[in-house]
DNA sequence: ACCTGAACACCGTTCAAGT
DNA sequence: ACCTGAACACCGTTCAAGT
């Protein structure tokens, strides 16, 4: 959630823009992947962007249109450590899709509110989010229905960054990101259910497709 | 999401609150309920509440600790129209937890924002959203290991809210709440699919229990 | 082309002081 | 007990003016 303590201090090491050459885009970006990734959500604001930067807040506005598009290239960032997995034989799809959820949440699950960035990103234009399009293609690849695809990635979509969500609230509540072993394992265990159970009913739905 | 336009103008046609009389709580909250209703999230602050009730700013402070409190009372009333279901014979718990599971939705679909509501109140206080405990009782009594109920609800319920945000979210896309007739539709299916998956993969999962 | 300075219209929360 | 008035420390966005 966007809630809870304005953590407030605390500046990021290097200030990721140095005496006159000009700001860009990519350092916008960059620097507000920095702050969401070690202060969450709540701290990244235009104003502390521009003051981690050096300028005054109205210069962030000739780099973007407005904070939600920025965000969206957040979400695109995070999102763009998963490489694309080659196009699975018929019988490894449901393998193939755990995997790359499996490889999904590991790009996430350590950067606080994740889950909530991807969401809005993901409303605001569902195609700037390339892994999420090969989730379509591996679930039409299973054989189905055209129709009911969408219903099927939004499923396995929803699981991933609830349990995300999830998690985070959890470890939240622990205090501090789990200072001792075994940090996640639970949520972990918690997803893979999901998944599982989730691939064991879009089979029975779809006896077509192999599972 | 919590973006969005800010609508701003419009008033609630009653005040809730004329003249001299104290204000209560119950007031409040139902303030918040209207506003949340006919302008979401984004237009749900403080300031506009005291405005609404003709009050400074502070005076709501003495009735609620903060807004996430609040939210939290916002979230059990729109949740207080759901009765609670019969135990079920054992043969008959999907179907149980298929109908609870749809009269939420009905009680959430019409009110915007209401799965980030619902989300932050489950977040802050898991015990106050009586419903949703319900659900956790109709798994249990499925036979599904206890260690996994957690697991099994979460699924349930992160389709329930993933279902309804992105309904919402495809409306507003469509312009206004969609004025011709066959107003759901789409979105009762995508919901409906989701039950019938997830509910076929438990019952592959464990199958002990019925389904 | 790129940025500053300053404004506009907001936020949530606190708290002394009033009644 | 219940509320006002005023402050504190913030927001996102716009835009004339500077370089």
């Amino acid at each position: 959630m966007f809630w809870g303590g304005r953590a407030g201090g605390g500046y990021i090491r290097c200030r990721h823009r140095l005496g006159s050459m000009a700001l860009t885009r990519e350092q916008l970006i960059d620097t507000a992947v920095g702050v969401l990734s070690e202060f969450g959500l709540a701290d990244l604001s235009m104003r502390r962007l521009a003051r981690e930067l050096n300028v005054q807040v109205g210069a962030l506005y000739w780099h973007v249109k407005s904070k939600q598009e920025l965000l969206v290239d957040v979400a695109a960032k995070l999102l763009g450590s998963v490489p694309r997995p080659a196009t699975p034989t018929a019988g490894a799809i449901p393998l193939a899709i755990a995997s790359l959820l499996q490889q999904l949440r590991t790009a996430l699950i350590t950067v606080p509110d994740s889950a909530e960035v991807i969401q809005l990103a993901q409303s605001m234009r569902p195609d700037a989010l390339a892994p999420l399009g090969w989730l379509m293609d591996f679930l039409e690849l299973a054989g189905i229905p055209p129709h009911e695809v969408p219903y099927a990635r939004h499923l396995l979509l929803n699981h991933l960054l609830g349990s995300i969500a999830a998690h985070q609230e959890f470890q939240a509540l622990a205090g501090g990101p789990e200072t001792d072993s075994a940090p996640d394992e639970l949520g972990q265990e918690a997803f893979e259910y999901g998944i599982r159970v989730i691939l064991q009913g879009l089979a029975m739905e779809h006896p077509a497709n192999a599972a």
